[in-house]
DNA sequence: TCTTGATGTCAACACTTGTTGACACCCTAA
DNA sequence: TTAGGGTGTCAACAAGTGTTGACATCAAGA
């Protein structure tokens, strides 16, 4: 594997899970087996690398949904088994890990928005893109923030009923 | 004010908006008005500090509600009320800056259950204990984090019509 | 008045941070 | 073979971190 694509690995890997300022280039260089220098001459500097993290980072659709219905099977499945299939930091934790950044955190908010929460605008209106987005990232901070009890293992059947339940309650809300 | 007051209080404004690993003694004792050595002197270190903001962090409630209608009703109120009565970090938005950190997560996510968490799930049963922790912080997140467009202004009777509707619906689930 | 302990002041410490410049290596094109 | 650009290595830099020790100041009790 080339050096460049290392550091992106282990650079993703640190940025989403710890936050951006939470994480130094030299764990990041130690980690891939790198000398720190190659960071700034491949990336141009600490903040090039972390920029570079964030290329497709709100791809999560294969096929954008048309209609409410696919909008929900879609983000429970993806929900349900991502855990499964990768040990990889989600880009829902990465922006519950980065969007309060003071150096990070506009940039991150602003391609949040223009990438995905339009998308739920457009499908759904303001308000209720607003509660689907609320009930989606509720979910994930009591799951892996506050570790709560009380929600179901991510591989069962419940763990669906439970993300399922918040959404469709969530798109019930009328303006 | 003694100095030990100022301390604490821009020392739990920092911390509790920007996360414990993102504010440095120097910040804190400069807003103070004070040496950064007095921070060693009166609370041990930054660990010290830090801890000491959280006395009372979770005794959100003036009287610990009995039932679901008052649980509601508290809840809803305090969200609503939080924005014009203070400018400080609410306890809510510690938790979201705080609860990921590698140096006190833990500590925060143990205070956390049981001083509060503990109470919900009494009330409510594991499961919708956990739903309600997570629409409770999924409304902050959008609100506060993304700063989602669609929630609706903290003061108007919109916004506590949503905060509303999103705690029902997160009581209304059943196992 | 003298003493004592708490409180504040200042400088320094060892350490980590991101970044840069000098140098060596290696592969490819002329 | 010879040059040159991409790549890697190493040391150093200035700036910022939390913490500590020496000293001054001050208020209260003997």
């Amino acid at each position: 594997m080339k050096t460049r694509d290392k550091l992106l690995l282990h650079a993703r890997r640190q940025f989403w899970a710890n936050g951006y300022s939470n994480v130094s280039l030299r764990q990041i260089a130690s980690a891939a087996g790198v000398d720190v220098a190659l960071i700034s001459r491949h990336f141009g500097g600490k903040l090039g690398l972390f920029e570079a993290t964030l290329d497709g980072a709100f791809s999560i659709f294969e096929t954008p949904p048309v209609n409410e219905t696919e909008l929900i099977d879609a983000f429970v499945r993806i929900f349900a088994e991502a855990p499964r299939t990768s040990t990889e930091p989600s880009a829902v934790t990465m922006l519950l890990t980065n969007s309060y950044d003071e150096e990070v955190g506009s940039l991150i908010r602003d391609l949040y928005d223009r990438h995905f929460q339009q998308t739920l605008r457009d499908l759904l209106g303001p308000e209720r893109a607003a509660l689907f987005a609320a009930v989606v990232f509720g979910f994930s901070v009591a799951e892996k923030s506050l570790r709560v009890d009380g929600i179901a293992p991510p591989s069962s059947v419940e763990y669906r009923r439970q993300l399922e339940h918040l959404i469709r309650s969530a798109l019930s809300f009328s303006g």
